[in-house]
DNA sequence: CTTGACTCTATACTATAGTATAGACCTTAT
DNA sequence: ATAAGGTCTATACTATAGTATAGAGTCAAG
């Protein structure tokens, strides 16, 4: 069950450098060593490490992505604590959703635009940032 | 209309110095210049900066920024190439909304389960990982 | 039992996206 | 006319997220 970090790095698809950066970080700890000091991984290391890699691609910072999986650390006892922490995640991912949404939107006018043969300096991109983009 | 770029970088909340690097990346040059050199902005430019930093917020790097705001710079003659680029950002957008959907609903469901007093072991969000997380 | 592949630590290097500073020059209100 | 404050270039520094390398030790297949 266990592997040892080239293998883990190999299944993720990640740098061996990287796997000992997070672990530097205090984001992935190997589950046990062997006596000559070699990195020991189970699977639900193997999760963690996706998770890490998953989150990093959806926008997270190293920071952001360490208090996500801080969430799951904590015992019931503090259930009001990681539902608070839950729910400020989840309105950043909102925002984030918005604004690509917001992003979506001005692409397909621009493609719309396009279509038509519009000129150069009535840029949708720019007019629609004109209105929507100065929040937040 | 015009202004000076320490009024520009009040204006939209950015560092002078910020300002200055965008030139260099070649992202963001002055309208004009004074006789001094000073650099002078008027109000597309500003959009435009607007405009770098709103993506930039969005998770795009300021190269897919640049390709962004490069979008607008092309004349009708290449609409064909546009919409293409076009589209590839717009399925770039995509993925991105879906991802963060995902791990929408894995905090959701970390809500739900704190909520009846789950233990810690059976993690929401490892566990949602693990079945959707490899993709890409 | 050796040898090639793997791993260890430690350190240095890279790219991205800025931020800060120095020393000189320019603008503008009084 | 002058002083405070803004701007110029150039350079150096910072943080984040890795990536590469050196030199030593370890593992495992033949």
């Amino acid at each position: 069950m266990e592997c040892k970090i080239g293998e883990l790095a190999k299944k993720v698809g990640v740098n061996i450098q990287t796997i000992r950066y997070y672990e530097r970080r205090g984001l992935l700890l190997p589950t046990t060593k062997m006596e000559s000091g070699y990195r020991l991984y189970d699977n639900e290391a193997k999760k963690r490490l996706e998770f890490i890699r998953y989150s990093k691609k959806l926008g997270f910072t190293l920071k952001e992505t360490e208090e996500l999986l801080r969430l799951r650390a904590s015992t019931t006892a503090k259930c009001r604590d990681i539902k608070e922490k839950a729910n400020d995640k989840l309105r950043e991912i909102d925002r984030k959703i918005e604004g690509l949404q917001t992003m979506r939107k001005v692409l397909n006018e621009l493609i719309r635009t396009c279509h038509a043969g519009q000129p150069t300096e009535k840029c949708p991109i720019l007019r629609t940032i004109d209105k929507k983009g100065r929040r937040s």
